[in-house]
DNA sequence: AAAAGCCCCTGGATGC
DNA sequence: TGCATCCAGGGGCTTT
């Protein structure tokens, strides 16, 4: 579910809130994709200081370590006073003077991970080979062209790859490549230079308005505080088999590309 | 090195 | 409130 505007969106929604609190207790539920790697009661008496994001993890940083979370396909978060008794998915709890930070995650492809530093193994393992920031300064146009031309792949899976930019997943990479007018079976080094800027660009602007617009909500995505995302209304291209491009009105055409769905215009967009 | 498959897991929608 | 099948917003790991 979450791409890069749900996890930030999730994170606005409670990291000023939970700054400052100090952990009082924790509770962990069925296992998640990785343990947590720390004895939970471990935790109990530190201070969260700020809540950060990279690519489409959650960095809460301790006066001691930093939990490392993701949402997977079907995690969210919500953060309240006072927590309800867990519901079936709600796997992990963070109890702290301010409230409750709980995750729930049906399908448990989300993960809580405690690392010591963002500079140990633990943590590098999942960080390390994350591309660059979509919404940073250092997102420049030239140095994504330079990276797209080394790869051969198709640039939908190049981008969902998250080791040359992080945080496009599959609804993100159909409208980003739909904005760019290109193909996504296009091969990534086939990509001239100002293609490549456009498909710069246009990442850049379908990440930050679907911020927003408090992400998408298809099925149940949520922030902290329990809202709904709005961005999927916007949808050029995703979920759209068979409608009318809103652009020129050909049928927008669904295909698969490594065991994920992808949706293009024909006409809008050229090899 | 890069690319392609596999798999983790649950639940909702659809078809029979 | 039957049963089988397919699909879903991710991504690490293994194999080519």
């Amino acid at each position: 579910m979450p791409e890069l505007p749900e996890v930030e969106v999730t994170r606005l929604s409670f990291a000023d809130r939970i700054a400052g609190a100090q952990i009082q207790s924790v509770r962990v539920g069925k296992p998640l994709r990785w343990p947590l790697g720390i004895e939970p009661n471990a935790l109990v008496g530190r201070q969260v200081q700020v809540v950060r994001r990279r690519g489409k993890y959650l960095l809460v940083d301790l006066d001691q370590g930093l939990l490392l979370l993701h949402l997977g396909m079907s995690g969210s978060l919500s953060f309240v006073q006072q927590a309800p008794e867990p519901g079936k998915h709600d796997h992990f709890d963070l109890q702290t003077s301010r409230g409750t930070l709980r995750l729930n995650d049906p399908r448990r492809f989300g993960a809580v991970v405690f690392a010591d530093s963002e500079d140990d193994s633990q943590a590098q393992k999942l960080l390390g080979k994350l591309g660059v920031e979509p919404l940073a300064g250092d997102f420049d146009p030239l140095r994504f062209h330079r990276a797209l031309v080394q790869r051969r792949a198709p640039i939908k899976q190049v981008l969902l790859a998250g080791d040359v930019v992080v945080g496009v997943g599959n609804i993100y990479a159909s409208e980003a490549l739909f904005l760019a007018g290109i193909r996504p079976t296009t091969r990534a080094s086939r990509l001239s230079k100002p293609r490549a800027a456009r498909l710069h660009q246009a990442i850049g602007q379908v990440l930050a308005r679907a911020v927003e617009k408090g992400g998408s909500t298809l099925r149940d995505f949520s922030n902290a505080h329990g809202e709904s995302g709005y961005f999927q209304l916007e949808a050029m291209v995703y979920g759209r088999d068979g409608q009318a491009c809103k652009v020129c009105g050909t049928p927008i055409k669904a295909i698969r590309q490594g065991q994920r769905s992808t949706f293009f215009c024909p006409q809008c967009q050229k090899p």
